[in-house]
DNA sequence: AGAATTTAATGCGAAACGGTACAAAATATG
DNA sequence: CATATTTTGTACCGTTTCGCATTAAATTCT
């Protein structure tokens, strides 16, 4: 599949790196800001060669904003794994949101879809719907994790799963937008906790 | 006070309903795509007379953001009315805030701070600053009214004021980003009826 | 009435912007 | 070795950007 060598001159750059130190500069200072000077610089690529590559500015912004939802997804299921207690999992889950928003080199960068993709979304539609598609499907998995939990009766019948789980991501929402707001990690992990318990209260 | 008359030639704008035109062009743009023309048309002053009148943009925007701002702590306080039930309140807030997210022509455009400044924060540190104290300034709103409802034994003794306050504007910084992501108005209440019912499960 | 002061309108200018044309370089194929 | 194909690097194009310089207009003060 991949062996097939290719006819012309070979790539002289890493496409999954260039694109990630991209993501980095949209985190920083979202889609409008982050030119293609600063992308071109951040990933060593002339613009040319990025535009070759990935497309003009929103193909290579829509692109990220893809890879990182996708990451967020994988780093979701891995903290929902359903043979630890609920309460592990929701701490889990906010535990791996807080490594990824509190990593930033001037001031925490929160969530790059909240953080960036929040700002361009009523006028693109096409972030918008990459948007609403993300915060959907992180429900969606949550809600999963909660059925279990009330089918396991780690949480009462009377429980509502879609909820909860639309609630557990609000305390998500929140830590992200919060995070580039500049709150302390210190208070962040309290909200988490407190979070936890508020979602978690009848579960053991 | 204001009846003292200017010397020179008098205004021929009304600098409070600039103000809010300019608050839309940045609402559903956010900060860095909003350009002066924008702004120039949608509040019908030359670029000079925006400068003169407002400074630069980003002057222009932070005036808009603590605009912004002041009006959400008046709708805030209104909506906490402590004649009411603890319940009622979270309530009013939610739809307080509900009203003012769902209301866009193309899109529903959310917060102005959460959804806009929030994109901006990580780069410029006034406007974190002024993101920060926003959230912060809302928390301590909630706060004072839970630690009333635990004086008056509308929560119990055991309620944590300060968290449960943190959760509450956790709802709504979920229901701004959900609404500027394209979520429905039904979805949306539900989540704010299901928001006070974990916070205020416990009031009456 | 005339000077002083403030605002309005036109338009400029330097810089930054996104995007691309074009030629040189590097590889595979025939 | 020659040709085709793809990537790289330089340089550039037209547009948009923000901010201001300058002049005309409107009002108050003397």
């Amino acid at each position: 599949m991949k062996g097939e060598k290719k006819r012309g001159r070979p790539r002289a750059f890493d496409a999954k790196a260039a694109l990630g130190k991209a993501r980095d500069v949209f985190w920083d200072r979202g889609f409008a800001a982050a030119s293609l000077d600063n992308l071109s610089a951040a990933t060593n690529l002339n613009r040319p060669s990025l535009y070759g590559a990935f497309g003009d500015k929103e193909d290579l912004y829509l692109d990220t904003l893809e890879r990182y939802r996708q990451d967020g997804m994988d780093v979701l299921t891995e903290a929902l794994d359903p043979s630890l207690p609920l309460r592990d999992n929701i701490a889990r889950v906010y535990a791996g949101a807080l490594a990824i928003y509190l990593h930033g080199e001037t001031a925490a960068r929160g969530c790059l879809l909240i953080g960036t993709a929040s700002a361009e979304a009523v006028q693109h539609e096409r972030v918008r719907e990459v948007l609403g598609r993300s915060l959907n499907d992180f429900d969606d998995e949550i809600e999963k994790r909660m059925r279990l939990a009330v089918e396991r009766g780690e949480l009462p019948r009377s429980a509502d799963p879609e909820m909860l789980a639309r609630l557990a991501s609000a305390v998500m929402h929140s830590l992200a937008v919060r995070a580039r707001a500049g709150d302390s990690r210190e208070t962040l992990e309290a909200i988490a906790r407190s979070g936890v318990e508020l979602i978690c209260g009848s579960a053991p």
